[in-house]
DNA sequence: CGCTATCTTGACACCTGTCAACCGCAGTGG
DNA sequence: CCACTGCGGTTGACAGGTGTCAAGATAGCG
């Protein structure tokens, strides 16, 4: 199945009738809760797997961020290979292993205190993606907006555009187009991943 | 086996040799990454599993927070009992979903901007946990200290204890000894979760 | 009965959120 | 070809919250 920029996969609630794997594209999943506030807890790219279900409901919304292409599996077809194909199970044992790993990362991202610390522990997460799927690594791309970014890494809008900007004016990057993105020195890039005492400069 | 409170269980990056089952007590899973300061993944309590490694490497260090007892399930045995039990792999699944959920709730309380916030989604899930082992819930126990819970919601211990101040003054909690913690005003209480603009006051 | 670990509280600078205005760009319609 | 509008991004102003540091209070433990 294919979806346009922008287009909504699914809604936390929603019965649950498939899977999905992207061959092509972004998409992030979010759940708005409990105010109004919505958290991104996820984007994923390709080769990705999503759709986990619990209790028959989708657990978070997707939505397309870039034009994406995609398998769709109905969770009947599902049960088919899993009696068939005990390696199948394995996979996806794996695969759940892989997400938990991310939430973890993650979590570093949102626990970290300044904002310039999320974002550059976000742009090597992006980095570190961008690797595992040997696209070329002289630059990080951004498929998502300021706003995204923001909702992912736990601050506001305002922030990041200030941490780009102080990012920038230190001489640690480039940007492109504002969603291409050099790192230049990487030296202390790595140093503000340490939470970095208020040094008076 | 038996640890006794504060004994570390294992440590990030030790080969894996066993997943642990608690009986009694509360563990708290942390990584230290890559700042000085460490990072609260998890607390744990009874019937959690937990020993989960990568590439036969524990992910995160663990350490006794009270007096615990727990079984220590040798990964030798526990592939013997693969083999022969196919609906053990299921439980196992359920159990990667269950903690994927709660490193969802996590992400969400770390996501949340003022600390008044934090602190209340915590202890709401202190809560539901503790209902969910049907234990007293008219009011909730925290076993972890002050430091500890900083250090999962992500901020200071200072914040903390200012948070717990102001719930106290404002008649929202009541607190006995430090670590039981009795909901007072459960309206505004469950406000706090959304997130309040700075509404004057 | 001291001692240490834990918790609280104060002071202060800094950062961040909020609000709002501004810019640049793309698409649209005159 | 040019205004107009909408969207995403940047920037400024300001207040309030939060981190850090450090001192003081409290409790737990030997």
């Amino acid at each position: 199945v294919r979806f346009k920029k922008g287009a909504e996969i699914y809604r936390e609630g929603d019965s649950a009738g498939a899977v999905f794997n992207i061959i092509t594209g972004v998409v992030k999943a979010y759940t708005q809760g409990p105010g109004r506030d919505e958290l991104i807890g996820a984007f994923l790219f390709r080769e990705d797997l999503f759709g986990l279900a619990q209790e028959g409901r989708y657990v978070s919304s997707t939505k397309a961020i870039t034009p994406v292409t995609a398998y769709r599996i109905p969770v009947a077809s599902l049960r088919n290979q899993f009696s068939m194909d005990a390696a199948l199970e394995f996979h996806v044992i794996a695969k759940l292993c892989h997400e938990l790993r991310q939430a973890q990362r993650h979590a570093f991202v949102l626990a970290s205190k300044r904002t310039t610390s999320k974002l550059t522990l976000f742009l090597q997460m992006l980095e570190h993606l961008q690797a595992a799927r040997d696209e070329p690594t002289n630059e990080v791309y951004l498929p998502m907006d300021r706003s995204d970014i923001a909702q992912y890494v736990g601050t506001s809008l305002a922030a990041i555009s200030r941490a780009f900007r102080t990012l920038t004016v230190r001489g640690i990057l480039k940007i492109r187009e504002h969603r291409h993105v050099k790192i230049v020195d990487r030296c202390t890039f790595e140093a503000l991943t340490h939470h970095r005492p208020p040094s008076r400069n």
